[in-house]
DNA sequence: CTAATACGGCACTAGTCAGTGCCGCAATCG
DNA sequence: CGATTGCGGCACTGACTAGTGCCGTATTAG
């Protein structure tokens, strides 16, 4: 990730939060402007940094971007941070609340700046499944198939499918309609789409 | 559109046929690369034309690339061009024929490459909007609409939403995970989501 | 202390590209 | 015919930006 400060012993020591301060930088203007846009005198200055201290630790632009995506930050995507409150409708509405939806906005602006660099760097795409398209994903597999598993609904058709609907129509949303991913299109998509694709146990399910 | 030229009486007329060129050009590129690599350059040598051509025409590369998506050929999506199979599930497979397909995928690269654009230009919004996306929900709202109306299935919980799923999905899949839409991810859209979701029609509806 | 490295700031190079001006030629009107 | 406009090609300007070198300063090892 970081490029290899030499082994040498005597000399000042790199400041390790200026790694941060630069990914952290990257993103946020990789989530304010388009990939095109996105200038390391602008990271720089956003994170109180020169030029030189960029080029010290990533070999140029495109390794700086594909690190920043690489560190964002996809805790509240993992089992432990979602939302658990009984039903699965009200789990993926809990998702719009400003403690998830702040990430969720985040990476759907970053992920927006970032195809412009997709179509140019193959391994723009690894970064970005796993860090983003990935656990995004699995998020809401998780969510369904909990339901599924506490007897809420009965095992869907195809589970990895229905767990794409929702990132996918809410980055097309926000992304080709430039249309607010709103609580309204939200219900519109679980009780229209998500949740009408998934039937009540049987029996001998419960 | 076009830039109007003066009313004046007489030189050399304006070649009709270099507006389509040149329109047909730009979205060549932008088919092919992102908006930040489509240069004026690259689209005046694809079209065979000089770049005062180009500038005689429109203010500049962005209303050119925005004429160029207002004139995004969606013919095949009308009503009329669709495909009317028998039954909702083989519709849907036959939009991925070449036939159809070709101008879908044609239209999600350009979708792709214009996103970067749309950040920068409020109007690229109206473009893309008028131009591809709002074509394709109609379509499959259309053939959805068509199947419920000939007893197929039940009317949905919501038409709107489930016409977005497969455009939506469908994009997300090529720009963000840059993996081909092939008939075995339609297939999984198809009957893991739009298709789990609509129900049988009730007696009454028959 | 000295040597070595990190840092921010500045200046510089090199490359790209939008947009314009000019040239010569073609077409069209009067 | 002459005036006017369209056209392709070329050269040019101006702006922007990635990446590098240099300077003064700060930090750290020996």
């Amino acid at each position: 990730m970081t490029r290899t400060p030499t082994a040498g012993k005597a000399g000042r020591r790199r400041d390790p939060e200026k790694d941060a301060q630069i990914l952290q930088a990257t993103l946020d203007v990789l989530a304010e402007t388009d990939y095109a846009d996105v200038t390391i005198e602008l990271v720089a200055a956003r994170a109180g940094a020169g030029r030189h201290t960029i080029y010290r630790r990533w070999e140029g632009k495109d390794e700086l971007i594909l690190a920043a995506i690489a560190c964002t930050d996809s805790a509240d995507l993992g089992p432990d941070g979602l939302p658990d409150t009984g039903t699965l409708r009200s789990d993926f509405l809990a998702l719009l609340d400003p403690n998830w939806m702040g990430g969720s906005e985040r990476r759907l602006r970053i992920l927006s700046s970032v195809s412009a660099m997709i179509t140019r760097t193959p391994r723009a795409v690894d970064a970005v499944t796993k860090a983003i398209v990935d656990p995004s994903t699995a998020a809401y597999r998780f969510l369904i198939q909990r339901a599924v598993d506490r007897g809420e609904y009965a095992p869907p058709h195809n589970l990895d499918a229905l767990a794409q609907v929702i990132p996918s129509m809410a980055a097309y949303r926000a992304f080709f309609m430039q249309q607010v991913v709103d609580e309204e299109f939200m219900l519109a998509i679980i009780d229209g789409v998500v949740l009408a694709a998934l039937r009540e146990p049987s029996a001998a399910n419960r």
